[in-house]
DNA sequence: CGTCCAATTGAGCCACGTCAACCGCTGTGG
DNA sequence: CCACAGCGGTTGACGTGGCTCAATTGGACG
């Protein structure tokens, strides 16, 4: 359960990196976009690489360039709930306050954009403008958890996973073909269920024709029968 | 499901009121304390009467002074997440965009102060400061939300339980003994569980000596044993 | 071609859901 | 003052969706 791979440099080398502007694509919100005195440091991280843990301290945020993140908690015994994944354009781990409240690990070789949070956060006292987008980055994100939170609260393991599914669609431009960039466990740990139900779970949505699976990874989805099985 | 009492009076009676200026107590965070110009309207609302529903327009934001709120979605066959209470002093209704994307209901007898919405909204762009509130307290619920998304996608029945009765004390002032504001239907609906399952987990944990009842809604915990329940 | 690990599949079990009976309090009407 | 209806809560019997344990398959890579 979140096996740790050897970093290839850590945050702090990041730090002392000459910044570099590039710009973002595909960002779900446009902050930063309008705030070109914030440049961030390019930075990779390995597949299976944490890039920040639970309780340290807050000291970047990031923005994915390639590649994909989850953040996840977990209970002593092990027991793990992934409460979301970041895929190009997204920004995460800015959880305010002083430490992290979650961990996050690449999921493949990422590329992200390194922000100090510090310097966000006095820009944020001082223009009501990047304040008000912080604001609404937190609302867009606690959205998503309390929909996470009715899916695991008072769904199946067939809802769950065809509304996972179509939400990956969605973020990946509602082509109906992609490869999952998250394993079997992965989806277990976002969804609430085991890697077993999980793999179940897709054998049947392609029985009924919701899907098709070509290797694994690759799925190609039927649209509107895998929405009739999440109806509302 | 829900079940809707004859309104007292509607919100649009409210707003023609004359608002006078009560302080608020026990506030979560001190949003609106340090704005006198923003002066709520005080009103109430009966025993399961509905304060907004799902799509309405969010014309207004809500701060519970007596009484207890609870939040919910519903799925089209009537399974029902609730993603928050709101007892004395909780700020609610504050969902940005034009729409709620929840209900709101009285679990009981309740007054509230009613705030427009769109003032505190202007008040934002122009305030650093009231943004950053309004951000502080996102950022509050998106870690409440966060949290039960844990409970509900990895900890037992039991678990749920100890959690959200000491969740509960806490809130009451960590007295070890309270009248829980909510029928059994309540909690069941916002651990994801039934009403049988929760009535025989308090039977469990009443037998393993973590807490007593008296009457149904009357409780009191043994902390250190129920703590133990939930460990991490 | 062999190794490794993700994914699938099967068999059996159990925590929680379902269905149903019953209890006890409260309010109401005779 | 009692009878009774209504409702929240509890308990029992039984069903089942998803979990556990275990074996097997399949794809990627050396």
């Amino acid at each position: 359960m979140g096996i740790k791979a050897t970093p290839r440099s850590t945050p702090a080398a990041a730090r002392s990196r000459t910044p570099r502007s590039i710009h973002a694509s595909g960002h779900r919100t446009g902050l930063f976009a309008d705030c070109p005195d914030l440049i961030g440091t390019p930075f990779s991280y390995a597949r299976e690489e944490e890039i920040y843990g639970e309780g340290e301290e807050a000291e970047f945020v990031y923005r994915v360039v390639e590649g994909a993140v989850r953040s996840h908690k977990v209970l002593s015994d092990g027991r793990r709930q992934i409460t979301g994944f970041h895929l190009a354009g997204s920004l995460f781990g800015f959880e305010q306050g002083e430490v992290h409240w979650h961990t996050a690990e690449a999921l493949s070789d990422t590329r992200v954009l390194i922000f100090q949070r510090r310097p966000i956060e006095r820009a944020a006292t001082r223009s009501a403008e990047v304040a008000c987008q912080l604001w609404s980055m937190a609302t867009a994100n606690l959205r998503d958890a309390q929909d996470l939170t009715l899916l695991l609260g008072r769904r199946s393991a067939q809802e769950r996973l065809a509304a996972f599914l179509i939400e990956v669609d969605g973020r990946f431009g509602r082509t109906g073909t992609f490869a999952l960039p998250m394993t079997r466990r992965d989806i277990a740990d976002y969804l609430g269920l085991t890697i077993e139900t999980v793999s179940r779970t897709f054998s049947q949505l392609e029985e009924e024709g919701a899907l098709r699976r070509a290797g694994g990874r690759q799925i190609t989805l039927h649209r509107a029968r895998l929405r009739h099985v999440v109806e509302t």
